[in-house]
DNA sequence: AAGACGTGGAC
DNA sequence: TGTCCAAGTCT
């Protein structure tokens, strides 16, 4: 903190700040983007808005903005909803957290504040999924409260302003951040201030190729003037990933299809998923998988018939399941956090429904359930594929 | 305090 | 195809 004091007595001083603050507003009145969540004021707009929009591009988000506004217009019909319901909404986005958290902290809204958000981000970061950056975003951008915010776009603002060489994401670079956000922040009209840094940081100050040429603030940027705008911020190494191959089984019994609700310690977790099987033990030859698929057709119907047989032991040992495997689906990849998985998708029909010990939360579903159900992602692409195939 | 948590779009 | 990345939070 002492090291971040002193650079900013050296270089950033209040006529410096004057000028950011002018030149950041000025181009932000003629280039804002009109998205859906920027037409009001409105602390429940804002404030979905900031959560679906964590770790989640604006694309992403809109129309999902919209549905769920649709949906659960107000805190009131989100904290009465169910989780099924909340969970329904956000299919396909991903962070599933998210709209757990959201429907819990809605419920704590009305209950605790009698439905009015709390204005204060030392309070709003009580609430669940509400971390500080929600905090000082939902203060400033709905209450024009001077909070300041650090994330994805601020940070790499803020470290090619002043051509912060460090981690962002280490401790130390987090402190320095908040603190550059701090100082920067306007008592005037701090939520315009705050979006037109966020806007800055999304459409000209990018990850690759920032487009200096065209920034506002050129002439207050550090990083400019040293040319290291390309090596800010720094890059932190990915996480390796790892491989894994599984099924999934479509078993339909009269006419319905299984399906087992994922564990609260599992990913997708209260969400409805096809009963899955590992088979990470075939996967010593990985190289065969490709040459089975674009198989010959001299392979008769399925290429994978040789798994039928442990599918369905699978299915009797884990689920209890008298089951004949029928068809082979379809194959794709997918990719959750660190894990690149290959599923491969079967068709199968079973005589016998669960036996009396199997406990995992499961249901039959027709084909309305099928839809009206929360699906993470590759379950409702395999799911797709399956009514396509069949009928 | 690293690691977990999802997904899709861009290049 | 592979890699990077996105208005982070929670544990």
């Amino acid at each position: 903190m002492p090291i971040m004091e002193a650079f900013v007595k050296l270089a950033f001083d209040s006529n410096w700040l004057r000028r950011f603050r002018r030149n950041l507003r000025r181009w932000y009145r003629r280039n804002a983007r009109p998205l859906p969540w920027r037409q009001s004021r409105d602390p429940y707009r804002i404030w979905i808005s900031e959560i679906m929009l964590q770790q989640t591009t604006v694309a992403a988000v809109e129309p999902y903005f919209r549905r769920f506004l649709q949906r659960f217009p107000d805190v009131e019909t989100l904290a009465s909803a169910s989780e099924q319901d909340v969970l329904r909404c956000w299919q396909g986005l991903g962070y599933y957290s998210r709209a757990r958290n959201l429907r819990r902290a809605a419920q704590i809204v009305v209950q605790q504040y009698g439905g009015r958000f709390p204005d204060s981000p030392d309070v709003l970061v009580q609430l669940p999924g509400i971390g500080r950056y929600t905090a000082g975003a939902i203060a400033s951008l709905a209450f024009d409260r001077p909070a300041a915010i650090v994330e994805a776009n601020t940070a790499r603002v803020y470290a090619r302003l002043m051509a912060f060489r460090g981690s962002v994401s280490s401790a130390e670079g987090q402190r320095t951040l908040w603190q550059f956000a701090e100082w920067l922040v306007p008592r005037r009209a701090p939520g315009e201030f705050n979006q037109a840094l966020m806007e800055l940081g999304s459409l000209v100050c990018s990850p690759q190729a920032p487009q200096c040429h065209r920034c506002p603030v050129r002439s207050c940027c550090q990083a400019v003037t040293e040319d290291c705008q390309d090596e800010i911020p720094v890059q932190t190494r990915p996480v390796e990933t790892v491989e894994r191959l599984e099924a999934a089984l479509a078993v339909f019994h009269s006419g319905k299809c299984l399906l087992v609700r994922r564990g609260s310690d599992e990913w997708w977790s209260g969400m409805w998923d096809f009963p899955r099987v590992a088979l990470d033990r075939l996967r010593t030859e990985k190289t065969s998988w490709g040459k089975k698929r674009r198989g010959s057709p001299a392979t008769e119907d399925s290429p994978w018939a040789d798994l039928y047989p442990l599918l369905e032991r699978e299915s009797r040992r884990k689920f209890g399941l008298d089951v004949t495997i029928d068809l082979f689906v379809t194959r794709f990849r997918y990719t959750v956090t660190r894990h690149r998985i290959t599923l491969l998708g079967f068709r199968g029909t079973s005589r016998g429904v669960i036996r009396a010990g199997f406990s995992q939360d499961h249901l039959w579903a027709d084909r309305q359930e099928l839809a009206e159900l929360p699906l993470p992602a590759p379950a409702r692409k395999f799911a797709g594929r399956l009514t396509g195939s069949v009928q």
